[in-house]
DNA sequence: TGCATATTTAGATAAATATCTAAATATTTT
DNA sequence: AAAATATTTAGATATTTATCTAAATATGCA
């Protein structure tokens, strides 16, 4: 749960997410739509990916990024579990 | 959502919420429940408050905070809105 | 084989953050 | 009014983090 809060407190790795919501993306194609150094974007993708939040697989030369929202459950479960006052209504 | 994502960045401010999910508690009851210092637990509580994630009333000496959880429908939706590929199916 | 392109790794730096102790403020009690 | 209790504010420090440039490591192409 750690990484996963870490990965989403920072706009840019969200803005990233949001990005790969729409169509898989290359690290390069990523990097473009931020006025960031590439360097930084890798950096941002490896947390991502330390979160779960992404894949990567290499394709030639290319890394293509995918979003899994599949770990968001988790982050869903816990904010629910916080809103549920007590496990009275499950 | 910023200050959101901030304040949930942290586990002792999370396991504050996890606290209060259950009664409300003075700053010192809440301080007690750690092995960290009570101006460190009153910054993690500005901090939660600033992101509305608690609310505060002065009772007396004492100042008792309890959870807001509303604002994490924001977060709710958020999350929602990334797991849902596209907007074809609302 | 050698050059161009894509990405990551290394190392440096400035800003943010969690923590502490000491002091200030507010309230209650004797 | 003075002492005790509860909480926050101030100021300091060590760690983490986002960012950069330069260099290293793939891969593709001529």
């Amino acid at each position: 749960m750690n990484h996963l809060f870490k990965a989403l407190n920072d706009s840019t790795r969200r803005e990233i997410l949001s990005l790969l919501k729409e169509k898989d993306m290359s690290a390069g194609e990523i990097a473009n739509e931020f006025n960031i150094s590439k360097p930084s974007i890798s950096h941002h993708l490896e947390l991502l990916k330390r979160a779960d939040l992404v894949n990567s697989k290499k394709d030639g030369q290319f890394v293509i990024y995918s979003i899994n929202t599949t770990i968001l459950d988790d982050l869903l479960n816990w904010i629910l579990t916080l809103k549920n006052k007590t496990d009275e209504n499950p």
